[in-house]
DNA sequence: TTTCGAATTGAGAGATTTTCTCATTTAAGG
DNA sequence: CCTTAAATGAGAAAATCTCTCAATTCGAAA
């Protein structure tokens, strides 16, 4: 039943929170700490046993609704692996996009955008009008890649 | 109980099959044939239901263990979307990336690779080392587009 | 600080999606 | 044709996700 983790990160959530008139649950803050702690992208599992650990039972139906909240308001991102597995992890940059360790599933915020400095004209030429992307980088970070190069 | 859709993606995906020592299935063309035809991403059950069309009573699971396939050689996508949907296109281009309309789920190849002329040096830099990136653009279509502006 | 209403949660049933197993069928080379 | 390994079908089983509703909790306002 801890209450104390009021890091940066917390906070930041719990302004968001507020901003959107939703509310600040134990629950909420709990699954923001497990998520920016681990620095990795966590399973939805893994997030239910982290929140677990914290706050004692929680139940699973709440993990998700969390994570959709925070998913809508840009605070958790949802990352894909090539294995088809799926996991989220705390993001707080606004428009970020994300490298991730195929070995440790560490996540590494990167702040330039590539689709930024793409010419976009020769596909909107086509007629489709592109409103969004999604880029995720993976590889191996730091650690992993000299453990296993 | 047809055979005879010789189109140019059913030879493409039996060369590739023959290649890797894989059978050439009336159950794996079939889904390449549902696919490619629509020209949209499709959900693993649409597909399904598609080669039923086709083929008559195919087991579920060989729908999953065709995909499966079929994304490792590189014939099949995984598209995934915002709202949490995933799907699957046939995708021709070795290294292509796609622009889904979020209306009718249409999929458009597009040849030129956003990361291509983006500089990795930096983030290198931190120590990731970058292998592979998953880039998608979502947006509508031109039908789409006018419809509903 | 206490009260109150609305938002949120817990628990478990239920729905959906995905995997697994193994007997039977089928593609493709000899 | 025959043979053999690969692939499939069917349905059980496992995993994942959603839903419902009574009980709890946040936070605004008294």
């Amino acid at each position: 039943m801890l209450k104390d983790f009021e890091c940066t990160e917390e906070s930041y959530a719990k302004e968001i929170l507020r901003e959107r008139g939703l509310k600040s649950t134990s629950q909420r803050l709990a699954v923001i700490h497990v998520l920016h702690e681990s620095g990795r992208s966590l399973s939805v599992s893994e997030i239910h046993d982290g929140v677990r650990d914290i706050l004692g039972g929680t139940g699973l139906a709440t993990i998700y609704r969390t994570l959709e909240t925070f998913e809508s308001l840009g605070v958790v991102r949802r990352l894909h692996f090539p294995d088809g597995e799926s996991g989220y992890a705390f993001s707080r940059a606004g428009h970020a996009h994300h490298m991730v360790c195929l070995t440790c599933r560490g996540v590494f915020d990167f702040p330039e955008c590539p689709v930024e400095s793409f010419d976009l004209a020769p596909l909107e030429r086509t007629g489709f009008r592109v409103e969004d992307h999604f880029v995720q980088f993976f590889g191996r970070c730091g650690g992993c890649g000299e453990a296993a190069p």
